[in-house]
This record gives structure tokens, sequence and C-alpha cells, in this order.
DNA sequence: CTTCTGCTTAACAATTTGATAATATTATAA
DNA sequence: TTATAATATTATCAAATTGTTAAGCAGAAG
């Protein structure tokens, strides 16, 4: 499973970070670590991470400090903040949540749990545009110009690819025929209006499905 | 803080039931209840609400087999879904989350503790701007163009999602046969009386039921 | 140079939509 | 109650929109 998310890991015990890197890494996410709380808001600065996962008691600024500080620019408003540390009391907990994170997990957390609820979060905030797109058992794959579906290859031309991707980045949402002409043609080029409906044929001939719905006099829409 | 927002809480304790619904409600929140798996499905058709928080060890349906077929239904993709249960094994919370959860709690949790979590999500709900109008069990969805009645979905034509997405966009509010016509038509076309009628007309026929309420000499409006 | 591939378009078919006319029904005031 | 205006209903048809196919063209590949 490949993500291209970027995590940034702040805490003081060396053997933690380790573990919990090892563990995102191996999920395909880009991890970034920090030592303490004033490295973990340089590096958030400078790195613009999807997600941070914050030790609430580190020297120097605290955890909750940090979060409260973040939450100040307006570029961290909307990134993820994941509390975990061996504080398990309560009012540690509310107060964290109430500083505007999103989670607040205690130490000792498996794994396995750790990255599920990482995943839960990200799956929430639909932020799997980089790199690989995964829709039940369709694959696109972005860097590779590449298309799997239910574990063959499809071979797609450029604008056909163009096409799915735009529609499939957002499954659900419809995308207006002029959308789609800015996206995938860029506004330079005209093309007639059959062009868009003859591509969307040629991706439904080979994706032998039907998961993609037109809507009449507004646009396509993906949906599995 | 957000509130007014619905909340349905599953579980066969009545106890549990009892405390949590007392906090909600001492929050703000709109509780309803269910004491299994299939009561739960079935007030959630009938309800729609913005969370349900599931216990997982339940009579009949268990809680995780609820998530999954709610999922299913176009209406609660987006609903905040999150387990509420005395299992704290790994591999149960690795499975709830990978249904779809949105968070996974263990008992015993402290209300204070709870009321953060639900805030919290609540709150990153409310920052996706998702262009959705909710009325009761009726969702209109903008950027989809699709609406969802009762969990089901509902497939109206353009003009007639138009003219829906108008009147449901202020409920209660009497729009003026003009009104209509500017913010549908336009202020360019010209079209008979009639029209409009038939349009109302289709759209009740199509939800089923009477929530457009005629105003003789006037307009519409929507009510449910 | 030839062959192939991808992109666009034209032409036509198929489909859906929206407007209207004609008629029935309902609400309201006199 | 009745007359009247407003709305509901229904069927129909034209227009708008999309689907499909085949053909032409340009550029890449052989």
């Amino acid at each position: 499973m490949t993500k291209g998310n970027k995590i940034l890991i702040a805490d003081d015990e060396p053997d933690i970070l380790e573990i919990i890197e090892f563990n995102l890494q191996a999920q395909g996410y880009e991890v970034i670590t920090a030592k303490n709380g004033d490295e973990a808001i340089e590096k958030a600065k400078k790195e613009s991470p999807d997600l941070i996962i914050l030790d609430i008691m580190m020297p120097g600024k605290n955890g909750i400090e940090v979060c409260n500080q973040l939450r100040m620019i307006p570029a961290f408003k909307q990134t993820l903040i994941v509390f975990l540390t061996a504080l398990s009391d309560e009012a540690t907990e509310v107060k964290g949540l109430e500083t505007g994170a999103d989670d607040y997990l205690t130490k000792p957390v498996s794994p396995k749990v750790l990255i599920s609820k990482i995943n839960s979060l990200f799956r929430r905030l639909n932020k799997e545009e980089t790199g690989i797109i995964k829709i039940g058992d369709l694959q696109i794959n972005r860097e590779k110009y590449g298309v799997t579906f239910r574990g063959a290859d499809i071979v797609l031309a450029r604008k056909e690819f163009e096409l799915l991707s735009l529609l499939a980045s957002k499954p659900g949402k419809v995308f207006l025929r002029n959308e789609i002409l800015n996206q995938v043609w860029g506004t330079e080029v005209i093309v007639g209006d059959r062009t868009i409906d003859v591509h969307i044929r040629k991706i439904r001939q080979k994706l032998g499905i039907d998961c993609i719905t037109t809507v009449k006099g507004v646009g396509y829409k993906f949906e599995m």
C-alpha cells in the first residue's frame, strides 16, 4: 500500500521515534522526525506535513503548546494533529482535544492500531491525491501512467488517463464539461463537444464496467 | 461550537445508553437511541443522524456488521461512525477502523473524554465544507448532483434538481414564482406559467412525499 | 517511407429533457 | 354555493444532450 502523505513525528524518546517511523514508512508514508517542540514547529513550517504526531511531554515546548502555536498559523488550520503520550489522565486528554487536535492516543499503542487510526484519519480527509489513487479494485498510478483493475493492467492513452485520473480524484463529484476541458485540455485548446464523450466511451470500454456516470446537462462523475 | 447535531447511540446496556444520552444532550446534541443492531440501522435510515456511536457486542447484528451495512448506503458514506466497546483487543479495533469507522473508543470511557472526542470529530467535519443540504432524512449534495431520501438515491433531472435545491436551501421560506423563474431559469429565458408546476409535480412524485407546499397566488415552499 | 497509434471530428442514432397545450381539480371570495 | 382564478395532471412533441461509429490527420515508431 503506497500512500505518499507526509507525517511529522515529534517525540523526545529516540526509540519511540524509530519504531513509529519504521512502521509508517512500511505503509508508504513519508516520515519526518523532531526531537522536541521547537524542532517540531520548525520542521512543520518547512515541510508542510499532512499529519503531525505530537508527544505531550517534551523538553522545551510541550506538545499542547506546539499544537496551540501551529493552529494559530493559517497553513496548519487543516493539518491533522494527533497526540501520542504516556499521560493518560483525563484532564490532559480533554485539554489536548480542545486545543484542536484530531485524536489522542495513549502509550503504549500497538503499531497496528496506530496505523489503523492514521489511515482512518486520512481516509476521511480524502487526501490520497498524491501518486496513487485507489478506489475499490481500481488503482491509478499518476507517476507511472498506469492503471490496474482487478489485478490486470489496463492500457490507457494519455488523454484517457488524464480524464479518468481527474474523475477518480474525487469519486462521486460531478465534473462539469467545462471543468474537464480546463483540467485535461487546458484553457488554450478548443475542442469539439463530442471529444469528451468519445474519450469517456473508450475508458468505459477498456475498464469493462460502467463506473462513469453521465449527469445529463451537467457533466460526468466517477463511482464504483 | 457547533451543536444541534443529531447523534444515534446503539448499545444493548440501558445504563450506558442513558449515561451517554444525558451527557450528549447536556452538550446540546439531539440524541436518538437503539437497543440493537437492527434497530440502529432502521433508526439511522429514518433519522439520518450526523454521528453514530456503535457498541460492537450487541444481540442480533453486531456493531461492525451495522457499520459495514451502513457504509454500503450512499447516504451514510460521509456519516461519522464511532465504535464504543468493551472489546479492547487489537484485532477487533483494527477491523473496526478498516470497516470505515472514524474512531474506536474502549469502555469504560469518561463522559468528558467522550464528549471531547465527539466535538473534535464534528470540528473537523465542519471544516470540510461539504455542499450538502440536510433536512430531516433528505440530503441534497450539490457536488455530487445527487439527492438521497431515507437512504435511497433519487434521480432528478437538472431543472428538477435546481428547483428542489433552491426550495430546500431555505426551508419554510415561500419562493415567489418570479423568484423561482429568475433563480432556476435565469432572466433571459421566458417560459410559460405551467412549467414550474410540472416540475414541482415531478419532484413530488419522485420524492414520494409532499414536502413542497403550494401557497396559492404566491409560490411554493419546502417543508418536511 | 510506411505503419501504427492517439486525438479529433463529422455524421447520425439514441436518449432524455423540458415546455406546452389541454383538461381536471382545487381553493377562495363574493 | 357558485363563480373564478390558480394550480395539478397528463400526454405529447420539439429541442437539447449524449452515445456511437467511422474516418481523417498528425506525429511517433519501425
